[in-house]
RNA sequence: GCGCUCGUAGUUCAGCUGGAUAGAAUGCUUGCCUCCGAUGCAAGAGGUCAGGGGUUCGAGUCCCUUCGGGCGCGCCA
């Protein structure tokens, strides 16, 4: 029995409310806001006008009518404060249970069954540089793939490219014009960077460019021999580079399926959508009207008789639903396009797929800069390879001049500098807006990735010194038949990070509900600060070996829950740094 | 103009379905390594939770309204 479960039967036994049920009893039940109030607390205040007493002195009735009796072990004491009434919980018992509990590693639940979750995320666009804007979408993505098979769930992550448009027709005019092979040989990205720099720039005093590049663009869909092949180089150029990038992070993906192989698919779409007569025309294009939902029109076919961004959506959820039969389709995109998904979910369940319930967006804020907005047509951006260089240089500075004879340090540099990074775009509510700031991205104070990371390093050489063989799980000889005694480290820091482990698992089906990574964040943060204040506070290799015994507990619980958190958020649980 | 969204210490942010004295981190000031990793720990200072109404025993949290920032609103994605 859970204590919620406990404490609201011991309540509801001694009190006589008829329509007040043990499960009211329950739902009423909150966490004080600091330990010394105890650990879970009743409001009487909703009791008052059923008693026709005052909430305090029902708490204090209460208290003492629970208190007359012997409580159950896992309770210590009641008592009632200003119409509270207050439970104390039992801090050595419920300490040695949770630390058992997560010895050997975070314990898990299945929850997802097997069942899949379609995740398109990162979704970069061929021929450009991936830079500080794509992060988030790429880290969300990233972690959330790894919280839902955590759960039991199956990820399949979908980098759906963007290999389709015309900016390829203009940037093979641009590279006819002022460039070849060897230049895309020897600078790779930067070359199509610089060409489609270029090209917007002198576009706009000679029209003339625009021609040229339709014509391109119509030979790629042609599939003219030529225009392919330049194209698919470009296409080769760029996924080069940005697997570099994704190798680092660490995130993967099952399918690169973008934009380009759905364009020819968009003709069924647009007969369904027929059939169902759901289409208008309007200004010579065809439209679905939303007015009813209060929406403006979804545009499907331009009135050259094109595809548009929602018709392959539309195609691109239905081959997703067909070919995965998702669970939940989740789409990774900024908020900037609320209004699109909003349309584009609706347009489908007005086609009648019942599952169009289950197509999430998960919407973040956007990285700008200073002075406004990233782009790339202006060249006005920050390169992610860029700042992750900077960050592994500064972090390898840092383990240089602290810690001079470190082993692997170019190793360790790399996972603390990159993880650095995406923890700080991990770290806060994802619908928050970030300006880039060269400062805060290369600060490593305070709650930071690298105190993360810190924090298991040192528990890992506490461990490690004790003789507990942490990957197996196993304490040394010595202590395996003593007896642990939690009793000597019951303070209000250790009790809250106790409780902190305790429902660490909850915190990750929480963040997995609202598809919020920071979350986790959060949590592992806390139990870091916990647990580097007991460590300050206690000595862990106590003389006396019981005592010894419980805090290396407690240290290993600490390490498999910031291990486990630390994967989730695409962070490398490193054991030396 | 309409719609969505955000507004909490100087700064960046937490704050579970409404609950007790609003918490961290970072600036700044100042302590702590003869002891398990000082990338650490502690103390001080710093708040009209944007303003105003309302619902409630109780509002940072819910509702209305004003102000301010961001985003979106038909042939881009």
């Amino acid at each position: 029995m859970d204590h919620k479960e406990l404490i609201s039967k011991l309540v509801f036994d001694n009190l006589n409310i008829p329509e007040i049920s043990q499960d009211d009893i329950k739902q009423c039940l909150n966490i004080p806001p600091e330990p010394a109030l105890g650990d879970f607390a009743l409001p009487c205040f909703k009791f008052s006008k059923a008693l026709k007493n005052s909430p305090v002195n029902i708490a204090n009735a209460l208290a003492e009518k629970i208190s007359r009796k012997a409580l159950p072990a896992e309770i210590d004491k009641v008592q009632a404060v200003n119409g509270y009434l207050n439970f104390y919980l039992n801090r050595p018992k419920f300490m040695q249970e949770t630390a058992e509990r997560f010895k050997n590693g975070v314990p898990k639940q299945d929850i997802g069954h097997g069942r899949v979750i379609c995740i398109d995320y990162s979704s970069i666009n061929i021929a450009k540089h991936f830079h500080m804007g794509h992060l988030s979408t790429t880290a969300i993505g990233g972690s959330l793939y790894r919280i839902f098979n955590f759960l039991g769930y199956k990820s399949v992550g979908i980098n759906h490219l963007g290999d389709y448009g015309t900016q390829f027709g203009k940037l093979i005019c641009a590279y006819k014009m002022w460039s070849s092979e060897e230049k895309l040989e020897k600078d790779g990205l930067n070359e199509l960077h610089e060409l489609y720099i270029r090209y917007h720039q002198e576009a706009e005093t000679n029209p003339q460019l625009d021609d040229i590049a339709r014509e391109w663009s119509k030979k790629i869909e042609q599939k003219d021999p030529e225009a392919v092949k330049i194209y698919e180089r470009f296409k080769e150029i760029t996924l080069q580079n940005i697997g570099k990038i994704y190798d680092r992070l660490g995130v993967v993906f099952d399918s690169y399926l973008g934009e380009s192989f759905f364009a020819d698919k968009v003709g069924g779409v647009v007969k369904l959508l027929e059939e169902k007569n759901l289409l208008e025309e309007s200004d010579g294009a065809k439209v679905v009207r939303l007015d009813e939902y209060d929406m403006p029109p979804c545009l499907i076919l331009r009135s050259d008789g094109a595809s548009l961004y929602a018709t392959r959506d539309l195609a691109t959820a239905i081959y997703r639903k067909q070919t995965y039969d998702f669970y939940k389709c989740l789409y990774v995109v900024a908020y900037q396009q609320n209004l699109h998904f909003k349309q584009f979910f609706k347009v489908l369940e007005l086609m009648g797929f019942d599952w169009a319930k289950d197509l999430v967006h998960v919407s973040y804020g956007m990285v700008s800069m200073e002075d406004g907005a990233m782009s790339t047509r202006s060249g006005r951006l920050i390169k992610l390879a860029d700042v992750l260089d900077k960050a592994v240089e500064k972090i390898k500075g840092i383990i240089k001049e602290k810690n001079p004879d470190a082993q692997n340090i170019d190793e360790t540099a790399e996972a603390v500098g990159v993880g650095a990074v995406i923890f700080s775009s991990l770290c806060n509510s994802k619908i928050k807006d970030i300006v880039f700031s060269w400062d805060r991205v290369l600060n490593f104070d305070g709650e930071t990735g690298p105190y993360l990371q810190y924090t298991h390093a040192r528990c890992c050489s506490v461990l490690k010194k004790a003789g507990v063989d942490y990957n197996n799980f196993a304490l040394p000889q010595n202590l395996q038949d003593i007896e642990a005694d939690f009793g000597s480290s019951i303070d209000d820091n250790s009790w809250t990070l106790i409780k902190n482990i305790d429902t660490f698992f909850d915190q990750i089906v929480l963040a997995a509900q609202n598809y919020e990574p920071s979350i986790i964040a959060n949590r592992i943060m806390d139990i870091a600060q916990g647990y580097n204040k007991f460590y300050f506070d206690y000595k862990i290799l106590d003389d006396n070996l019981s005592v010894q015994k419980a805090r290396l507990l407690i240290t290993l619980a600490v390490k498999n829950c910031l291990k486990t958190g630390l994967e989730l958020l695409l962070l490398k649980p490193i054991e030396q740094m």
